[in-house]
DNA sequence: AGAACCTGAGAGATCGCTTTGAGTGGGATT
DNA sequence: AATCCCACTCAAAGCGATCTCTCAGGTTCT
């Protein structure tokens, strides 16, 4: 590996001219066209590239984010992962991606470690409420640009990008309506999740446009402990054992909404023959899950991608040290019908 | 962020000194264990944290590896990830996880990138061949240690970690037989997989054991390009077309499995009512499909665990300039039962 | 003719750490 | 008394880049 130096040498410049040529440096203005051409074939030939630790040394930027999740087996993670990959591909940052397997105590060590590592900034993909209420902490003691993904932070110091749950659920609404569907059963988010009341809001004003009603009856609170599988397949049953009717059931996320459609299934209620079933989030899974899911799609690539944008903006403001106000961005959701819903007959 | 030099006037040391305690170094031998603590003190109030740049200009070492994929939203390559991941955590490395989305082009410029960036190693999960070619020729030139995960590579200058291929799909084998299943279909891996070859041998030993013959019928080959379900599904119904009897279906992977689930329940066999189906691999999607999934489980956190100690080894040799012959290892799967086989009736 | 300016390039300081080699003062050895 | 060794500490030389300053030589202006 050769250093400025010895390409210097080999070329009989400064190493003070083959870095300005190399950077286009404003000072390389008045440099002939000729000794760049030279500098740059000879670096070329030669395989030079610039030691990243002297250069971070100097400019004291690492030019490395930091991704954190709370489980990167959790496939809304992965989507979002790749939403910020693509866009961090084309820039010279580094994602470090970072899971914290919702322990307190790794998400402490591990933002030591990285900020010893002189990262940034930090990505958030808030797919569990620690990642939510922790960020917060920490980022008052150290002055970093953070932007969280997932969750509306409006109000806090925290940027963040977050989708349109109200309007998400109503056109989940919308769509079993315009099936036909009356009776219909709710799988409701657990209480610590903003998006869960974001959504439920959706849902009630759906149904007072329409002068429709909810049943109590037909309305079930996910437990928070578990996986959202688990509480769906448990929360389903418990809407089964109280018999009363329903020919669709709208749940809080993908995941339950599997675990409800494994539930009527193993009790010979099939979906969607006898009871449509409509998710959200669209996990790459509910493509193909039997049935493939009618969803709600988080646009989790576009999530991905504002967030890095909204980081870009942040980081060069720190920079520059002005002094940059959290940015909030909403994306908008969309349907995706599949094969877990058809029209009541 | 305060340096080693202004540590080391306030405390009235020289960086020297505190260097040497703080890295615990040999020369600390004869300092006095009353400074030592003085420095170590000092060293924690102000919140020292030594520049990692710094550190690594002088020792040429990034403590960083390149963990290499084709599709972070495999499940299959999120749960090896996490194996990884744990293992690292503990060391002072830290992962850089980049999706090389199959893109060949992608695969070039982002080996660069980290090459640029002097990462120490790479650690490849083999869930794309590209990977695995590309992976080849990449080595011969830059000697860098590069352990991948997934394929077995001996007889190559990679070292690998993969699991027993031909036991698991013996283990498969076994368990249908057991329930009574003997009219039994398979969903072959496609040909440019070194697994599928390994997986058939497995069949072929248990039915030669047993005295039982293979229905070419009831055999059909997973077509390469596109995901494994789409192939999966295909192939079923073809398998249904060919209107010969079968109760039980052993496919290449889950996902190809998933497919085939779908397939069947979409022609209204039942699973595993009509047809037992076994996957291989354990994807967590396994968990909470409908039916969920008998599988054969590839331990994945012990597939990264293991790459990673093997990482280690060949980093040390590295930098120890002794030349370490590739390592392989092989990991032996298991049997997971759960609610897509039943016994023939 | 001398000042002012531009062009083209390099010397040297700096970023923050580690390590080598050296230098005290004092006790033990010869 | 001279020598040696040991405990303790530090000055200074890198590591490989960037950036500020300087400088030589030529051109243009006054």
């Amino acid at each position: 590996m050769i250093t400025i130096r010895q390409l210097a040498k080999k070329i009989s410049l400064s190493p003070t001219t083959i870095s300005m040529v190399l950077n286009s440096s404003p000072l390389a203005r008045n440099i002939p066209e000729k000794t760049k051409k030279r500098v740059r074939a000879a670096a070329k030939r030669l395989g030079y590239t610039p030691n990243p630790f002297a250069i971070s040394l100097f400019s004291r930027r690492s030019g490395t984010v930091a991704i954190l999740l709370s489980d990167i087996t959790d496939p809304y993670c992965a989507t979002v992962l790749h939403g910020i990959d693509v866009s961090l591909y084309r820039s010279n940052y580094l994602p470090v991606i970072l899971d914290i397997e919702n322990s307190r105590d790794k998400f402490k060590r591990s933002i030591q470690k990285l900020v010893d590592r002189r990262i940034e900034g930090i990505i958030g993909i808030a797919n569990s409420t620690l990642l939510q209420t922790e960020l917060l902490t920490t980022i008052k003691k150290r002055k970093l640009p953070v932007v969280l993904i997932g969750r509306e932070m409006k109000g806090t110091e925290i940027s963040s990008v977050s989708i349109k749950n109200e309007a998400g659920a109503y056109l989940a609404m919308r769509h079993l309506h315009d099936l036909g569907h009356r009776a219909i059963a709710f799988l409701k988010g657990p209480k610590d999740i903003v998006d869960s009341a974001r959504r439920w809001e959706g849902i009630v004003r759906f149904t007072r446009e329409r002068g429709l009603t909810i049943d109590p009856k037909l309305t079930v609170q996910l437990k928070s402990p578990g996986t959202s599988y688990e509480a769906g397949f448990i929360a389903a049953r418990e809407l089964l054992k109280r018999k009363r009717e329903f020919t669709a059931l709208l749940a809080f996320d993908d995941l339950a909404a599997f675990g409800a459609i494994r539930a009527f299934t193993q009790a010979g209620k099939r979906v969607p023959g006898d009871c449509s079933v409509v998710g959200f989030d669209d996990v790459t899974t509910a493509t193909f899950y039997n049935p493939p899911l009618t969803t709600i799609r988080q646009p989790m690539e576009i999530l991905g991608a504002s967030a890095v944008e909204i980081f870009f903006e942040l980081v060069s403001a720190f920079f520059e040290k002005r002094t940059a106000a959290p940015i909030h961005r909403e994306i908008e959701p969309k349907l995706v019908v599949r094969e877990s819903t058809a029209p009541y007959t």
